[in-house]
DNA sequence: CTTTTCATGTAACAAGTTACATGATTAA
DNA sequence: TTAATCATGTAACTTGTTACATGAAAAG
């Protein structure tokens, strides 16, 4: 006797995004990006197995200037199994930077201009990731109505918005560290 | 004709660590988890091949209270292929983390104590960090001479030090982020 | 007495990446 | 004319996790 099939975390990310509104394979293997690295290679035969047990269906979209999609939604019993696993408490973040060991090499290397590069590459990627979630922001304020305001607990924005504000948190935090490192460091 | 043998970030990773002392696979496996979650499993095979490719070499260490031990340290070879890979830029990291699926979520159970604990399980893991990480820093200070002085970059502790820094600042952010959520949430 | 720590390994499986495969449209 | 975008899929491979396997010492 088996139970139901059991999801792993990149199924219930694809449930996640699918409680917003319906989206393609190729719309969700781009924004599930910031959440959890994908590649469609990974995310196709995914929902079709979601599909199978039952947790998604498609619609096929016939194009005529591009080729044509399944748009999925999410069902009734996804719904049900996506409620269960978020009642449930999180696992830790797993966080993989190859920065972080040649950082911990820096004893090897501090004077060689190689080092600096590191940084400043790092650092061009904080701005970077933070000049695109300040448009993130405006644009989910701006759908939101009150412009300026932030969205409230019981806005159906509120998810994406705290999102958004943790990673102008996080990325603002990396981005000091950087220019921090790189002061330290000779020139 | 084949090149040499092209390693992984996790056997750079192993590298790195074992630029500043010996390590057995057990140690190994222990320290290397803040920079790259890895289990015994992984680390034990890897140990082996990077041997095999006269990377590093071990010298079994005979204990009687405890079971035997193998210390590996980097060769000359090994130091030579790491120095190659620290000059080469960075690829981008990648976080995983269920939470950030289960926020998106919210506006489907934010009235739900499930998702105050959430959060305030994960403020509550950054807590831990934050003191782990306080303890660390004092650790590589005292070990440094200069009390209350942080390491200079040409100090052997300096990699270490960075590394702690980023994570003091990195995990507050997160902490705030947490707190500010919660506080935002409904009771 | 039961669990944790120390210590090393292998086997089976799940997850994730790269490469292969196709093909029209559009922008540079 | 070359590359990028849209769109879906499979095959081969690498990476990472869980489970199996052993066994002594120490702590609770």
């Amino acid at each position: 006797m088996k139970g139901v099939p059991s999801l792993n975390t990149l199924a219930y990310g694809l449930l996640s995004l699918l409680t917003y509104k319906t989206y393609s394979g190729y719309e969700l293997t781009q924004h599930i990006q910031p959440f959890w690295p994908a590649k469609h290679s990974q995310i196709y035969p995914l929902l079709a197995s979601l599909e199978q047990a039952g947790y998604v269906s498609h619609k096929l979209v016939v194009q005529h200037d591009k080729p044509d999609k399944k748009m999925y939604a999410i069902t009734e019993s996804g719904s049900l199994k996506l409620g269960e696993w978020l009642a449930m408490s999180a696992a830790e973040p797993a966080t993989r930077d190859e920065l972080a060991f040649k950082a911990y090499c820096l004893h090897k290397f501090a004077k060689s201009p190689d080092a600096r590069r590191l940084f400043e590459q790092r650092a061009e990627l904080s701005r970077n990731k933070l000049q695109f979630l300040k448009a993130k922001k405006a644009e989910v304020q701006a759908r939101d109505g009150r412009s300026g305001d932030l969205p409230t607990s019981d806005s159906p924005h509120f998810g994406a918005y705290i999102l958004i504000d943790k990673g102008l948190r996080v990325f603002e935090a990396e981005l000091e560290w950087c220019e921090w490192v790189l002061s330290q460091l000779p020139e």
